[in-house]
RNA sequence: GCCCGGAUGGCGGAAUCGGUAGACGCGGAGGCCUCAAAAGCCUUUGUCCGAGAGGGCAUGCGGGUUCGAGUCCCGCUCCGGGCACCA
């Protein structure tokens, strides 16, 4: 399309500019308010696409906002560089990772500069660089000194294709990885862990004051799962100690110890270490066939879901053995079963098919009994609606009897820790943060493996440990750093034998866990961050970014702010990181999310050559609100020439504008009403526009500025003229509103109008004249039986009876009325009038 | 199965506190300008009845509360997302 001014010429002046001046680097000691914006910081896949023009059209809008509002604005940008694809690149091309890598950064950073969004570039951060893979290994070992990092052989997600563990976010709900498609395998594995679960109370506590989408909370309180509830001993019955061996008791763990008295059989994981101990001879064939099935069918796929999404059947066998109910005394068969995973609680349990529908499932499939303890309503046994887990009296219950659930549960604990039979407990569904990862292009773990001395920190001085950049890239399995001789044979720091490296790399997540605080003070060699900085800066006022984030990252970063707090690195900070986080929809197209892996990018470069990065930002803030998801359709690329269009319309009007004298021809002199009225609006729209930013709601504040565009053409054209003044009021606000959303064209058209005043991006932020925002008429709706029958004009402050006696006064509402008498008339002055018959 | 969103013209969406439904834009129709086109400008555009004035119907469906409901309550349908044997 043909435009009204150079597009690419005054954004690639404006572009430099910015940069030129240093116009939005911020110092830690800058006297304004501080503001700390921050989007989350990108991997690195090349050229921007849309959805990174989204996000950090947002970032940017609220970066040039705050400042214009006078705030000193941290915005800081970085990228994410470490992970997976630069490594398969390297395997399927040879090219070394860090290549591949930094030409991907050089792409996605020139694309944010052509977008105009603007950063403070001294503040850069990569995670592959070795004063970034320093600090990490820093923060590692405090956590290794802490007790919060740890070895230990678990089960792990392992992907034959990626040859790698994977985290379980990695992993589908079919039990297929994420990446390649291939089925997941369970294997067990010598990996680190961090102890997050020693955070989870106060992770979860944490939330409540936060102000994020509340879905975003829901769904980190989901992850964390906390449970209260009891743990309870179950006597094995012939375990009692007199035929010389220890007694034997089962530890299980409820959420409802007022149903012990239900409780008519109880249940082992198949992995749980006791199941050899209780398992009798005549039973061990079947307990055995159990436990193989259960190994082939993996934990993947036993806590995923089922086809269809029903629950998987539950397969068990009883293990000869027999356990006692601790209220009732009675005797319950004890089984093994591949419904209870050795993963949560205390990999036992107490089965109570008459209030869980779990146990009513396996119940059922074994001809186990059922004894209510809760009544269930009128009807439901009836009905064969199985296990009731609602609300009820307590029966069947000794001494809960006719208590609530409640109640009953509070009872049981108490009778439970006076017999010395259990204990009040909560458990977290939140499991350790598995963190080793087999790959080469991620942070080294800085440990070495000692034969004398174990798990060995390598010594501060000798950090960073960086990965040789010699290494065979093959996908076997193994970390390529663990068959390079030269990394993996060092000496112990302690005795200096013979030692070896460690030779997993750390799980990507950890380099973001804290960047947003390397970001406050990059600037030190022989600090992470000045906790000083970062007590300035901190909390993030404003975080953005993607909702697939809401559970991991935002939770590993909460995690790590606390635990560098706590470990001495960040003393006196707060404890959560992200104050306001800000989650934006997602782009889709044809039904699925836009995605380079998915294959139907649009790029951004040709909007940048039509309509300018102008007009793309102007797009994706007016297309619809932040927060949703929008559809990329045939129609998109006429709604993004529209807002190019609305751009020339701008322009066009500061140009005639601009070009028009103070005083018209004496026959046509400008009209005062004219001129009151676009000052009206030109301030109505300031309020509005401010109102609509401070919340979000980016689309309407495009759409009220496109209002004012309107009214100034008109008001410019039309016998009854606004003044000049009037007009370059109007213009002049619409250019300091417009300029957090389209600077370019903002910034030199405010340039060309105000030649020798400050920059636009310097100016302050407008506000509106109170008077004239405040309107001095109004239409007033009069409604017959709450249809609009009429309109009136009105004084804005019309009394009720005044306003009264003007509706009923209308000739439409007299026709409407005919004869009839009203029976009420409901004033709402100035606003409405509603006669009732 | 459970939890959370959402459904408004041909399309994206607006309506901030229960008070004019459809702002703004896209698309469509008609016109001006032009030799012609592009660009631009102007008018119009929920739907039905009506020549018109005007009126009826309209915010996924069915009820309810209210003088008044897109907005609140109850019950559904469909779409999207998250969780899913967590004891």
């Amino acid at each position: 399309m043909a435009r009204a001014y150079d597009v690419a010429g005054i954004e690639e002046k404006w572009q430099r500019r910015w940069a030129e001046d240093g116009t939005y680097q911020v110092e830690n000691d800058d006297p304004r308010p501080p503001f700390y914006a921050l989007c989350m910081y990108p991997y690195p896949s090349g050229p921007a696409h849309q959805g990174h023009v989204r996000n950090y059209t947002f970032g940017d809008l609220v970066v040039r906002h705050r400042t214009m509002r006078g705030n000193a604005v941290l915005s800081p940008i970085g990228f994410d560089s470490f992970g997976l694809p630069a490594e398969n690149a390297a395997i399927r091309t040879g090219t070394h990772p860090r290549t591949f890598t930094d030409q991907r950064i050089a792409e996605l950073k020139a694309s944010l500069v052509r977008l105009g969004a603007v950063y403070d570039w001294r503040r850069e951060v990569r995670s592959h660089d070795p004063a970034y893979i320093r600090w990490n290994q820093v923060i590692f070992e405090r956590l290794l000194d802490a007790g919060l990092a740890y070895r230990a052989n678990a089960p792990v997600n392992w992907c034959p294709g990626c040859q790698t563990v994977l985290a379980n976010e990695q992993v589908l709900s079919d039990g297929t990885c994420e990446r390649s498609g291939d089925p997941v395998e369970r294997r067990d594995l010598e990996q680190w862990f961090l102890r997050i679960t020693a955070y989870a109370d106060e992770l979860l506590a944490g939330l409540d004051d936060l102000d994020w989408p509340e879905r975003v909370k829901t769904m980190q309180r989901n992850w964390i799962g906390r449970s209260e509830g009891a743990e309870l001993d179950l006597a094995v019955v012939g375990r009692d100690g007199s035929d010389g061996r220890p007694p034997l008791a089962l530890r299980v763990f409820t959420t409802r110890p007022d149903t012990i008295f239900g409780m008519t059989y109880a249940v082992l994981a198949p992995e749980h270490p006791l199941v050899d101990d209780v398992t009798t001879p005549a039973q061990r064939p079947v307990v055995d066939e159990l436990r193989r099935l259960a190994a082939a069918r993996s934990e993947i796929e036993r806590t995923a879901s089922a086809e269809g999404g029903a629950a998987l059947e539950k397969r068990g066998a009883y293990t000869g053995t027999q356990v006692v109910n601790p209220f009732t005394g009675a005797e319950v068969p004890l089984f093994v079963a591949d419904y209870v995973l050795m993963g949560y609680g205390t990999g036992a349990i107490m089965a109570v098919p008459a209030e869980d529908e779990r146990d009513w499932a396996f119940a059922q499939a074994y001809g186990l009994p059922v004894v209510r303890t809760v009544r269930p309503p009128e009807g439901w046994d009836d009905e064969g609606r199985g296990a009731y887990t609602g609300a009820g009296e307590k029966i069947n219950s000794g001494f809960l009897d006719g208590l609530e659930i409640a109640t009953a549960k509070e009872r049981a604990i108490e009778a439970l820790e006076a017999r010395g039979l259990g204990v009040r407990t909560v458990h977290y569904r939140l499991r350790d943060w598995l963190v080793s990862r087999q790959r080469y292009w991620g942070c080294p773990i800085p440990v070495i493996h000692c034969p004398k001395h174990g798990v060995v920190p390598v010594p501060l001085d000798q950090l960073p440990v960086l990965a040789p950049d010699d290494v065979a890239f093959e996908p076997t399995g193994k970390s390529p750093l663990a068959s390079h001789e030269g990394f993996r044979r060092t000496t112990c720091p302690v005795c200096g034998g013979p030692a070896e490296r460690e030779t997993d790399t750390m799980d990507t997540f950890v380099d973001s866990s804290w960047y947003f605080l390397r970001f406050c003070d990059p600037f030190h060699e022989d600090m992470a961050f000045d906790p000083a900085a970062a007590r300035h800066w901190m909390p993030v006022d404003q975080y953005i970014g993607g909702i697939e984030h809401a559970i991991l990252h935002l939770l590993y970063a909460r995690f790590f702010t606390r635990v560098l707090i706590d470990t001495g690195l960040a003393p006196g900070l707060g404890r959560e990181p992200f104050q306001r986080l800000f989650t934006q929809g997602m782009i889709r197209m044809d039904g699925t999310k836009m995605s380079k892996s998915k294959g139907n990018l649009i790029s951004p470069a040709r909007y940048f050559e039509s309509v300018g990065a102008d007009g793309l930002r102007l797009f994706h803030l007016f297309v619809g609100p932040p927060a949703d998801d929008f559809d990329w359709t045939e129609q998109t690329d006429q709604v993004i020439d529209g807002c190019g269009r609305f751009l020339d319309r701008l322009w066009r009007l500061l140009e005639a504008v601009g070009e028009r004298g103070g005083e018209r021809a004496p026959e046509h002199p400008f009209d005062p009403a004219a001129s009151l009225a676009l000052r009206r609006t030109t301030h109505r729209t300031v309020a509005q526009v401010s109102a609509d930013l401070d919340r979000w709601s980016y689309n309407t504040a495009v759409a009220h500025c496109m209002e004012l565009v309107n009214s100034a053409h008109k008001a410019m054209s039309s016998e009854r003229a606004a003044s000049t003044e009037a007009l370059e009021e109007a213009c002049d606000m619409l250019l300091l509103l417009l300029a957090p959303m389209a600077p370019h064209v903002t910034a030199e058209l405010w340039e060309r109008r105000h030649p020798d005043e400050l920059a636009l991006h310097l100016q302050a932020w407008p506000t509106a004249d109170p008077g004239l925002v405040a309107e001095d008429t109004v239409t007033m709706v009069v409604q017959v039986n709450g249809k609009v029958r009429d309109r009136l004009e009105v004084d804005a402050s019309i009394g009720e009876e005044e306003a009264r006696s003007a509706a009923l006064a209308s000739p439409k509402v007299r026709a409407a009325l005919g004869d009839a008498e009203p029976a009420r008339v409901v004033v709402r002055p100035p606003k409405l009038v509603n006669v009732v018959l």
